[in-house]
DNA sequence: CGGTACCTTGAGGTTACTCAAATCCAGTGG
DNA sequence: CCACTGGATTTGAGTAACCTCAAGGTACCG
């Protein structure tokens, strides 16, 4: 079916410039020629990860905006009583920790999944840069304004839907994500282990195994370890619109 | 115990300025006369709501900046599906549906859980005054934040945690609320249905019911309808404090 | 080739949901 | 002032979903 080298190569490619979340900052915009000089040589490119390395921790000063460039991180918050929160993952192309803009701190972790190369730009040229253009201003609200909605999705997805729901929600957004950096939306390697899945969906390690074997016995998807194959994605789609657990069915008094 | 005069009036204190969230911000602060004096200007006191009358719908343009004079107030979305998600209870003294700042268009929508009464500033005026006072616009972005923050907290509650730890946050949850704007947070009416708190919390009606009952049966508090009474505020909060029910309980990887 | 960590699968228990019925309560009209 | 009525709340019994505990399998790394 798949040879080897191909599946090694799975969710390891670099992302172009072109489909980086900044692009449409640095590139396609009306930023002046030395806004734009500016940009490219305050960005430093490829900054190394080793696996399991922090990129910051919770409480630290935010010290640049980071793109994702190849890899992938895990961002995780801890409870009051030290439990580990999975609150997101981040794919290249992607920015992470935008959450610590306004305080210009962290409120949470994160750390790489894998090897991996980021871009950053320091904060202090970053909010140099935002206090002469409105249009990055712009550019940065509806960013965090979409993170947000993307946290009340995660807020409706986590506690008020079943496990197979989750999971098929979970895949598709990860396949759309991949797509729109021009990856295989079919094909694809979750970099995060099983409890971190887990974890982010509010579900235990042996659900979220159940639950993929199950979408596996339904022809709906192939699954062998991290390495995944959307094989009807329409089944896939009817699993994630249903079946919502509890009640939130009635309207509002009218 | 209670007679009734006084139990009637549980929940429909008028808020007092000084203990508005925008007071630091009309009084407190270094506002010059003249921005003092605008503010006063623009400022509709009193706008009076019936019981079930929305003050936006989802998509609307946001018109003005709003704070819950008297009464109460629950903000919900609705999901893809059409069903209603709640997403808060706004109570006297705080101020209603900040998220839409950004996009200056309201994502969820918001209805009077009583007759109730609003302080009102024109979002015309407000971002006048925004572009004129970093200090207001300093105010504004640590709001943003602290709501930003208590949606990542409420993920939490909803997605892993059991119902009675559920309930007995919800309940801390309403009495320091209640408790920061000088009234009794002992004694106080939970002016939204079972249904809603349900909704909110991620659980059925009758889950909601029978946890009430059971607190009760244990002496933790008194529930007579919409009327609570917290009779063991250190068993309250041992009951918010424990119980993770799925696990999420490993460190990440080192 | 052995070890370790990750993943899968099975059996049994617990929690919270579903359905159904009884009770309570506020508001209405006599 | 009281009986009436519809909605809200409580309570009960049964069930389904998911968690827990435990064992076995698989893949990766030295």
């Amino acid at each position: 079916m798949t040879d080897d080298s191909q599946v090694r190569d799975i969710g390891h490619n670099e992302t172009r410039c072109e489909d980086c979340a900044l692009f449409s900052l640095c590139f396609a915009q009306e930023l002046s020629t030395e806004e734009r000089d500016l940009l490219n040589r305050v960005l430093k490119r490829q900054q190394p990860l080793d696996r399991n390395e922090h990129l910051y921790h919770g409480g630290q000063p935010m010290k640049s905006i980071t793109v994702v460039r190849s890899g992938s991180v895990k961002a995780y918050q801890l409870s009051h009583e030290g439990d580990e929160i999975v609150s997101g993952f981040y794919l290249p192309g992607e920015i992470i920790g935008l959450d610590a803009l306004a305080s210009e701190r962290h409120p949470g972790f994160a750390v790489a999944l894998e090897d991996s190369r980021t871009c950053e730009i320091p904060l202090v040229d970053f909010v140099r840069m935002l206090k002469g253009s409105p249009r990055l201003n712009q550019v940065m609200l509806t960013l965090l304004s979409e993170e947000m909605a993307e946290t009340r999705e995660l807020l409706l997805v986590v506690g008020r839907l079943d496990a197979r729901t989750r999971v098929a929600l979970f895949l598709l957004s990860m396949s759309k994500r991949l797509a729109c950096r021009r990856q295989d939306p079919d094909q694809f390697r979750l970099t995060m282990d099983r409890r971190d899945i887990a974890n982010y969906l509010g579900l235990t390690i042996e659900t979220v195994s159940r639950t993929l074997s199950a979408m596996q016995r339904a022809k709906i998807i192939e699954v062998r370890g991290k390495l995944v194959r959307v094989l009807d994605r329409s089944a896939l789609r009817e699993q994630a619109a249903q079946h919502l657990q509890p009640e939130s069915r009635r309207a509002s008094a009218g």
